[in-house]
DNA sequence: CATGAATGAGCCTTCATTCAT
DNA sequence: TATGAATGAAGGCTCATTCAT
C-alpha cells in the first residue's frame, strides 16, 4: 500500500515539473490537460484525480515556490551576522532566488493573473498567504531587529513592513523587468542585477543602516555567501 | 478617399478602445474576435482587415500605453526646474500613471506576463522598443543634466540607464506588487504608494542627489505638481 | 443573398429533422452535437452556428411538435358539426397526432423532462407556453360552446379547461403508456386505442353531452373524418 | 455468514435509497456511480459488486416502486365494500402514490421515458413485467366481480383489462401532466386532481356502474379511506 | 472592402467501467 | 470481497482564422 501512494506522491512532483516547464517555457495558455496528459502518457483522467483543475496545479505550483523563496530567506537571514548584512542576505536571496530558481520566479509571477487566483481553491489560497505573510515576517523581523540593536531608525509614519516594501518592490521590479525585457542592454543596462544591488545598498546608506562599508566589501562577502544559499537552494530539489 | 482612410483610421481606434475596456475588466481570456466584432457590430472579416490576429491588438494597445508614458515623461519634464526636481516629477508622472491610467499599465503588464510579445508582428516590436529606448532616453538625459550641473556624481561602473534601471525597478515593482496583492494591508502595508514615494527620495539622497530637501517639502510641491500632469493625462483622451 | 438564407433555413430544418430521428429511435441521452454535426457531414461549429446548445434543438423540436398539434386541432374543430362531433373530432386528432406523428408526441414528452425544459431559451419557452395555451383555447371553446348551445352542462365547480384537461389526461395517458409498455397485449389490452376512444364516447355520455348516438354510429363517421385529418396532416410535411 | 448477508442486503437497499433521493431531487442525469460511491462512502467497486451497471439501478429502483403501487391497490381493494367504491379506492390509491409517494411515481416516469428499459437485464423486465401484470389482476378482478355481481355490464368488444386501462390512463395522464406542467393554473386549470376524480367518478357512471352515489358522497368516504391509505404507505418504508 | 458562415482543432471536464492489489 | 487508481471515449462548448460572396 505504501508502495502505490509513494507512486502516486511521485507522479504527482512530475505533474508538476512538466507542468512548471510548459509555464516557464511557453506561458500560461500554452499549458492544457491535454497536452500534460499526452506529455506524460498518462489518461487525462488520471491528471484529474490528482488535481481538479488546470488552475489548481499553477496554484499548487505557485505554492511551491514560494515556499522555497520562504525557506531561503529563513536560511539567508541565518548565514549572516549583524542586521544590515543579514538585510543585504536576503537581498542575495531573492537575486538568486529569481535567476537561478527562474521558473519559481516565473510561476509565481503567474499566480497574479486574477484569473488563476480567483479559481483556485480557497484552501491553497489561504496557505499561499499564509507564506506569504510567514516571508514577510522573516524580513520584517531583520528590521525590528536593527531597530532594537539602533543599527536603524525608521521615519515617523514608516512600519517596518513599509520599510521592507521598498526593497521588495525593487528586487521584484528589477527581475520582473529583466525577464520581460528582451533587451535591456539595448537601451543601456548592461548589468541589471550588480545594478540593482547597487541600489540596494544605496538606499540602505539613505536610511543610515549601521554598520556603512564600502559597496566593493559588500560585493565581495555576498559572492561567498551566494555559493552557500545556492547549494542549499538546489540540495532542496 | 481621404475621408474614407480618416474613417478607417477611426474605426480602429474604436476596436482598440474597446479591446482594452474589456481587456482592463475582465482579463487577456475575456478578449475574442468574436465578442469584438459583435460589441462592434462589425463582421469579423472587418476586423481582421484592421489586425492580423489578436496578438498585434493587445501589442498596438500597449505600444499606445507606452507612448502614453513616454508623452507624460516628456511634459513631467517640463514641469520642474532643477535636475532633482524634474527627477521626482518623472517618479509622479509614474504614480500617476499606474493609478490614474491603470488601464495602460495594465495592458503594458500583459504585454510582459503573456506570450504575447513573440506573436506579435516584427513591426509592431520595433515600435516598443522605440518608445521604451526614448522613455528611457528622457530619463537618462535628466540624470546626465544632473551629473554636467554637478548635483550628481555617478559610482564609477553604474551607467545612467542604469542608474535610472533602479528608479524603474522600485516604481514598476510596486505598481505591480499593489495591482496584484489583493491584501497589501493585511501583511502591514498601510499606504504603499506613499512609502514608495519615500524610498525613491531616501535613494535620492543615497546617491548624494543635490539640492536636499525635507521629505515634506517634496510631497507639498509634488502634490501640486501632481494636479498639472493629471489634467494632461486626460486630456490626451 | 436570398439564395444563401434559403440554404441555411434548409439545413437548419435537417438538422432538426436528423435531431428528431435519433430522439425518437435512442432517446434523449444518445443525441450529442458531435454526432449532429457528424452525421451531418458539416463542422461541429456550424451546428452551433444554428443552435446555441442541446436543449435548444430539443425545444425547438417541441415547438413544432406543439404547433403541428395546434393546426390538427384548428382544423379538427372545423370538419365536423355540432358540438359534440367537434369534441369527438379533437381526439380524433389526438389519436393521429400520437400514432401517425408518433415521433412529434415524444418529442413532447421529452420536453417534459424538466433538465431540458429549463435550460431552453425564454424566448422558446414562451413560445411553447403560448401554443400550448392556443391549444387548449380551440377545445375549451368547443366546450363552451357546447355550454351556449344547450348541448352539455357542466357541473358547479368545473371550468370549461379542467373539463378539457380530463380528456387530454384520457388521451395523452394512453398515448403515453402505450409508447411506453412493450407489452400491452400481454396483459390482455389488445386494441388500445380503440379502447380509450370508447371510454372517451362514454365519458361524454356520462356527462351528458348532446346529442347522444351509438358508440358504433361515432366509430363509422369518425373513419372517415381520420382521413381527411391524416390527409392534411402529411401534407404539411 | 447469514450476518454479512444481512450486511449486504442491507448496503444495497442504502444505496437504492440513496439513487433515489438524487434522482428525484436532480434527475437522472445528476445520478453517477462516482457521486453514488462517494456519498454512500464505499468504493466505487463495492457498487459494481451490487448492480452490474447504472441502469440496473433505476430498473431496481422502478421495480420497488411498481412493487409499492400493487401493495396499496392490494390494500385499498380490501378497504372498501362493494364493487365501485373498491374500484374508487383503487383511484384513490393511484392520487396517493402520485403525491404523496411522489419520488416512485417520478422513478416509474424515468423507466418508462429514458432508455433505460432497453439496457436493463432481462431478469429485472420480466420482474417488471410480472408486477405490472399482478397490478392488473387486481384491478380487473375488481370489475370482474362487478360483473359476476351484476353492479355492471361490460359492453362486447372491451375487455376488463381494456376497461381498466381507460381508467389507467386517465389517472396516469393527469399525474403526468401535474407534474411535468409547471402552470396548469395559468391554462385555467385550478384543481387538476379534484377535477380527475370528477372524470373518474364521471366514467364509472358512463358505464352504469351499481350503485351510484352523488360526486359528494363519494368525496365525503373517499377522505377518510385516504388517510387509512396514506398511513399504510408510510408504514413500509 | 465588408460580410459572416464554415471550419475544426482544441479546451476543460465527466463518468461508466475495469482490474491489480 | 473491498478498494480506488487508471482509463479513455465522449460530451458540451469556444474561438482564431479563412474564404466565397
Amino acid at each position: 500500500m505504501t508502495r502505490k501512494q509513494r507512486e502516486i506522491q511521485e507522479r504527482e512532483q512530475q505533474i508538476l515539473a512538466l507542468a512548471r516547464a510548459i509555464l516557464v517555457r511557453e506561458g500560461y495558455q500554452a499549458l492544457s490537460m491535454d497536452r500534460l496528459a499526452a506529455e506524460m502518457e498518462y489518461a487525462k483522467g488520471t491528471i484529474y484525480n490528482h488535481f481538479p483543475n488546470k488552475e489548481e496545479i499553477v496554484a499548487a505550483l505557485a505554492l511551491k515556490s514560494l515556499e522555497k523563496r520562504r525557506k531561503m530567506f529563513e536560511r539567508a537571514a541565518l548565514l549572516a551576522q549583524g542586521s544590515r548584512k543579514r538585510m543585504t542576505a536576503i537581498g542575495c536571496a531573492c537575486d538568486i532566488y529569481a535567476s537561478e530558481c527562474c521558473e519559481h520566479f516565473a510561476v509565481e509571477q503567474m499566480l497574479r493573473i486574477s484569473a488563476i487566483w480567483e479559481k483556485s481553491s480557497q484552501t491553497r489560497q489561504k496557505l499561499i498567504q499564509q507564506c506569504e505573510f510567514r516571508s514577510m515576517s522573516i524580513v520584517a523581523g531583520i528590521v525590528r531587529d536593527a531597530q532594537a540593536a539602533g543599527d536603524l531608525k525608521l521615519p515617523v509614519g514608516l512600519s517596518a513592513e513599509e520599510f521592507v516594501f521598498g526593497f521588495w518592490s525593487l528586487t521584484y521590479g528589477s527581475h520582473a523587468l529583466i525577464s520581460s525585457s528582451p533587451s535591456l542592454a539595448e537601451i543601456g543596462i548592461e548589468n541589471p542585477v550588480r545594478s540593482i544591488r547597487y541600489h540596494g545598498w544605496t538606499l540602505m546608506n539613505g536610511f543610515g543602516w549601521q554598520p556603512l562599508e564600502t559597496f566593493e566589501q559588500t560585493e565581495a562577502w555576498t559572492a561567498e555567501l551566494a555559493e552557500g544559499i545556492v547549494k542549499h537552494a538546489h540540495e532542496d530539489e
